[in-house]
Parts: C-alpha cells; structure tokens; sequence
DNA sequence: GCATCTTGTCCGGAATATCGGACTGTCGTA
DNA sequence: TACGACAGTCCGATATTCCGGACAAGATGC
C-alpha cells in the first residue's frame, strides 16, 4: 500500500482488490466495478470506470455488459452511462429481510423514529471510514436526510469516536488517513483531540458533537456491541442544533436503552 | 430453453446464464450464486451451492470466499453456510436513491400508504414471474406482508394481469409455464379464464382479485406504462378481505391516480 | 481542415483461472 | 467397526479469459 500518488485505483485497492497492477480476474474487476459506482454515486461510462480502475478498457466493456445483462447495472444517465440495476435492490432487500444483519436494527430504527419524529441512524465502521446502513429520515420542517452508504471520515462524526472505542491510541491514528482529519467547514481536527473524544465516547458509553459534519445539527451516537465486545454498530440521532435539552435528553435516553437491548444479541 | 428435467441450474440458465455444462467464467459462476441465492431466500452451504449449479465444488469455493471479501456475501446460518453480505444492501440502497429506477416509486407507495394505512406494492415481471419491487406493509390490525424479491407465478395475482396487456394470447400461454397454473390452494386456474383476465385488465386499466394467492385478500393492481406503452411496473394495494366497498373504491381511485402519473415519466 | 480525444467493437496471443480429482477429518448410521 | 456423505483444502494441467492494440466513427477545439 503505497504513499505515493493517490487515485481511485489506489484508494480502492488498498479497501477491497486484492493485488493490482497485474492480469485481473473477472470477477475482481466485477467487484471494483461495483465500489466505484458505490463510492462515485453517480453513472459512469465504462470508459470513465476503465480509466479510474486503471483497467483495460476492453475488459470493462465486456465485465460491464455482463453485469447489465445479469441486471446487477443499468444504463442511466445520458449516453453509455451506467449505475446500479433493479437486481441489486433485490438482492439487497434479501439480505435486509435476512434474519442476521439489519433485521432487528430496522425495527430499532422504526421504533425510535415513531417514538420521536428525529431522524435516526444506524452506523458502522467501512474501509475505516464511517458509513449509514439505515436510517429513518425526520419528520420535521428541517428535514435531516442521510445517505446510505456513503463513506465519510471517521472524525467527521459522532459515531466516529463510538466506534473505535476497542482500539488503541496508536491503532487509531493508523487507521484514519491524516486527510480526514480536515472538517468539511475546512477547520483542522488535533489527532489528540480526537483520542480525547475516543476515550470519552468509551467512557460515557455514548457521544455527543455538533459542528463537526454540519454546523446546524446535534449528533448523539451510542455504540451496540457484538459478541466479541467490539463496537460494530452505532444507532445515532441527528437532531436540529436549537432542539430543546429536554427533548436531547430523551433522545439520548432511549437510544442508550436500545442499544443496550441490541448488543450482543447481534453479529459482531 | 429445454423442457426435459427441470433443476435449479436449468431454471436459473433459462432467467440469466448463458451457456451452461460447459467451463464457465468466474463473473458468470458469481452470478449464478446470487441468483440461486435470491430464489432460495435463505442461507446455503458452498456444497449446496454447487450442487444446485451444478458447478465444481472447488470453484463455488473460491468464488463465495472473493464474495465474502467483498462484503456482497456474510457467513449466515449455522455452519459455513451464506447468504448476502452487507455490501450488497449499500449497493442496493444506491439504486433506490438514484435517478432512474424506483425512486418516484418510493415515494408513491409512501403516499398511498399515508392515504389509506393500507398495504401497498410496486411490482413488475421478471424472468417471467411476478415480483414485488418494494412496499410498504399496511397498519391494520391484519398486517398484511410481502416479501420484496420472491419470484411469484404470474396467474396467482392481479398484478399478473395487468402486467401482460400488450402481448397476445399466443405469446402469454407460451412464457407462463403450464405448472404456474396451479394455484396455492392447489385449485387449476384455466389459461383462458386466465386470457379473459387479461383482456378485461387490459379494457378497465386495473384488475380486481381475490382468493388467488390467497382467499384473505382482496387485490388492486394497476399498470404503470413506461416510455414504449408497454405496462413496466403495476401498483398494487392489498386489502383485507371484508374491507369496506368504499374503502376499496377509493383505494382503486387513488391507484389509478398514482399510476398516470407516473406513466410515461419512468423508464420502460 | 487538422489534430486530439473520445466511444464502441474486434481480434490474436499468452498468462492463468477454472476444473477435476485427490486427500484429510468429521459426522451419522447401520 | 465399517461405511457413506459431507466440509474444506490443495494441486497440476489446459482450455480460456483477459489484455493490448488496432480500427472506424464521431465530438471537440483551434
């Protein structure tokens, strides 16, 4: 994993493809073919995918044919382009309705979300970056909204610091590029501070920031743990900065108790 | 497409493989597995895998252990079996939010189900089944629920109607396999009656049933023409059997509404 | 008009991924 | 105990996939 020039082959690389440079198999560029998409967001041309990849175009071409036929990608967009296809939200509503996984986060998310009208979240750690499984988007008039499966910077958020709480100082900043520490408002994070929020968010058994991804929103994010004593989820309400103390204080409240009943009774 | 011997291999050849017996590719033994995975709706074993594909156990090996790497599969069940991963959730969450594709459906069934607290459903055909796309499960006290994904007999619902207007009689019988005419309750349906169907959904633009899939039911499906005329999704409520006869007239009105409006404006 | 960059397709060669089969252990069961 | 079925791993050979490069046709810019 080299320092020296950055690229989306490099970055994709160094999350998922296994070696690079080299005669790639099929489905190793199927794979990163399909985190592209996930990490770009929008269509892309196969030409555009060949080049990001640094792969041959012919071979994207024909991965990319293949993936369209399978219905797993879509044309969209104006000419050539292509995103994900109708297939994947299949195969990704099996996976939600699957007994292990998101089921019983779903059902966490519904009943936080009823019970007050915020927009909640569950989180996890991806190529150490921070990522929304689910959510459930407010009902008020400023209306919250997150994506799912986005990758953000761990520093960028609340459930960055409940996440990490297993880990050591050292391993910590190993894992977080020194780029993430730069806030999107363009202020710098201090690495120690951050170990600071760690060792709180440890502490407390929860986290609290505001400022840090949006300077209009309150974030609470609350660690659930897996059988192995690691933080792998985090629920998170994502409240409007001028929310009433009462009203954060119950929201905190009933996230500290759901995450309680989740942990341990899921995957780690 | 041979009528011999049916076998999960032959079934999945005819929906997406393309040639089969023979050496095949990585990406196309790939997604073979997904497919097989979807159609079974719960976790398997490599061996089971290959058994099902009639493919090598050593390569299924391979292939589902590059899967897991990549998130699109997770360990699942009790011993070495899998099922989808978490990726393949993100991947699908990103065509739920793109542009194109079910986006305009979402929030049609969001409103529909605000509306009425029924039960509501996007469907469509695919690999000459029926297919939930999404939904939202009603509130009543008969929670009625649908599993999004699951391959249907096209015969044993209204949406299966609606969905075959613009082909002939001759070319209906010919792409519904003579067992899909058997109803769940074991009953035969005829292919004519079954004709007459869709000829009447075709002439009123909606089709009512009941006691198709099943005798609680009352079903309201209605198309949802794509840019070619030919009917790409249907809406659908389902409601409980012994519903209000105005709850269901304005249930089928608000139907219709939704699915002109959204007619012509959605991809075909 | 010419140069430059695309997109999409096609083709032959060689690196290698897929495959069949062997092997070990483990579990039931007769 | 012997037997069969199954999970999981490993390995060598060869049929084939992936790759590089060439090509036509269109856009764009100067």
């Amino acid at each position: 994993m080299t320092l020296t020039q950055s690229s989306d082959a490099e970055a994709l690389a160094g999350a998922m493809l296994p070696r690079t440079g080299e005669r790639q198999r099929g489905i190793d560029r199927a794979i990163g073919v399909l985190e592209l998409l996930l990490q770009r967001r929008q269509p892309l041309s196969a030409g555009e995918i060949a080049r990001a990849l640094k792969a041959p175009r012919s071979t994207i071409y024909e991965i990319v044919n293949r993936l369209i036929e399978a219905g797993m990608l879509e044309p969209a967009g104006a000419e050539g382009q292509v995103f994900f296809g109708r297939t994947m939200h299949l195969f990704g509503s099996a996976y939600l309705n699957s007994d292990s996984g998101l089921r019983r986060f779903g059902e966490a998310l519904d009943s936080l979300s009823a019970a007050t009208g915020a927009t909640v979240q569950c989180c996890t750690r991806r190529n150490n970056k921070y990522v929304v499984l689910d959510c459930r988007d407010g009902t008020g008039a400023f209306r919250i909204t997150s994506e799912v499966g986005a990758e953000v910077p761990l520093p960028w958020t609340a459930s960055g610091r409940a996440l990490l709480g297993h880990l050591s100082d050292e391993a910590i900043l190993t894992l977080i590029p020194p780029a993430d520490f730069r806030l999107p408002n363009g202020g710098l994070l201090s690495p120690n501070q951050f170990l600071s929020d760690v060792a709180q968010a440890r502490q407390n058994g929860f986290f609290e920031a505001t400022g840090l991804a949006s300077s209009y929103t309150w974030c609470q994010a609350v660690p659930v743990f897996g059988r192995n004593g690691i933080a792998a989820f985090t629920l998170c309400f994502v409240l409007p900065i001028d929310s009433a103390v009462e009203q954060r204080e119950r929201c905190l409240a009933l996230l500290i108790e759901k995450a309680r009943q989740l942990s341990h009774a899921t995957a780690g």
